[in-house]
DNA sequence: ATTATCTATAGATCTATAGATAATGC
DNA sequence: ATTATCTATAGATCTATAGATAATGC
């Protein structure tokens, strides 16, 4: 039998809920490939044929588990929501950082995003590329912006007696900004090739933490 | 007369040489359609009918000027590339910054680079994201990427003497990698909104020469 | 006479559906 | 009996061309 419409209309979500176990399996197929292929080049270079060719199923599957092309790229972006709305929060929170320094807060925070960036790059690359074409993922995407930037800027000023720039407020929110512009370029453009990026993770850490550091004016101290 | 097929084969150019005024005034509206859409949507979510709408031109009109819709975007990025060539030499000609310090040139390089992608959105706007879906586009940004980084290093490393931090090279190479990626933050990527961006251009110029300035271990004299 | 533009449409490509077949689990 | 999958294809959309009409400049 074919998709009953109402059961699309009415509900809210992206994806059938499956009821046989072979249903898992699939949808997991299907979305682990679309969020590679719209990693790679986008979601309007991608077509239902790619989705399914890779997921190694047919098109009338992705139909049956799936509205339209808009609810897998929503189905895909939810995924990624869920497991890093989690991450996030717990990157953090203030207990994970008791007794840590800026310094090594800016370390560890640093080398934790690359970790995770390297760890599953379609992950966030492909929210990235839907937020280019849906106003929904975009906004979505920039709350999660909002609660990390505002999280890391209260871990930093709640250390605010390390810091000598003369204005704290300005100088956590401009630290934020160079971590998440560096963190990105790094991670998620490899079409435009930066200088540093010859050069070892490590490396990275390091520079990034000893300009931080001397910027806001704190001891670099990492023991 | 309908388009001779031999003219595009034989010849290696994107754009059909005018022969008549009208030619480059069709030409140019097109181009800058053109150039506008792909900065907004990016290359595959605009169609000819919209590059020829928004030129106040005709689908027709469009495959008189271009072999195809490739030869379009090659022809937008040939445009940008002909006009930032130069200017990218003058900004790191090291002429043009005779007896200036490092913070001198800092300020003023992040001050110019807002102005010049502020005057023009679309233009480098354009560039980058047809660079994401074209390799050959992609490979030329990163050449020219590549000029404007050498350019600013070989400036501050002929002012190495003033530089404390024990490393030069690597520092001067993180410093470009810094400006670079919070400079294309803040003018190409608002779908996810930076914490910094509430704040005025000026505040970013300050911050960003006394960040870079710290780092290096180099006087902030910009008298 | 040549060049530029327009309208209309053929051909290719992609999304989404129909209808048939296969697998699952009460 | 229900759920999941497949193949085949209708319908929509987009690129590119054909052929007719209008403007230019020797």
């Amino acid at each position: 039998m074919s998709i009953r419409r109402s059961l699309w209309t009415e509900d809210l979500g992206n994806v059938r809920p499956g009821k046989q176990s072979r249903s898992r399996a699939t949808q997991k197929a299907l979305l682990d490939a679309a969020e590679h292929l719209f990693a790679e080049r986008g979601d309007e270079a991608t077509t239902i044929t790619d989705i399914a060719e890779r997921a190694g199923s047919s098109v009338g599957a992705v139909y049956h588990h799936f509205r339209d092309k808009n609810a897998i790229q929503h189905a895909v972006f939810e995924r990624f929501r869920e497991t890093y709305e989690q991450t996030v929060r717990d990157a953090v929170s203030p207990a994970r950082w008791d007794g840590a320094s800026i310094a090594q807060i800016v370390h560890y925070y640093v080398q934790f995003s690359l970790d995770a960036g390297r760890a599953r790059p379609s992950f966030l690359g492909a929210a990235i590329r839907l937020a280019g074409s849906d106003p929904e993922i975009a906004a979505s995407l920039a709350n999660f912006r909002v609660a990390l930037d505002t999280g890391l800027r209260d871990l930093i000023l709640a250390r605010r007696s390390e810091i000598g720039h003369q204005d704290p407020e300005k100088a956590a929110t401009y630290v934020i900004d160079q971590l998440h512009s560096m963190l990105r370029t790094r991670l998620y453009e490899p079409e435009i090739p930066t200088r540093f990026s010859s050069r070892s993770d490590d490396e990275f850490v390091e520079e990034t933490t000893q300009s931080v550091c001397r910027y806001l004016e704190v001891p670099d101290f990492r023991a």
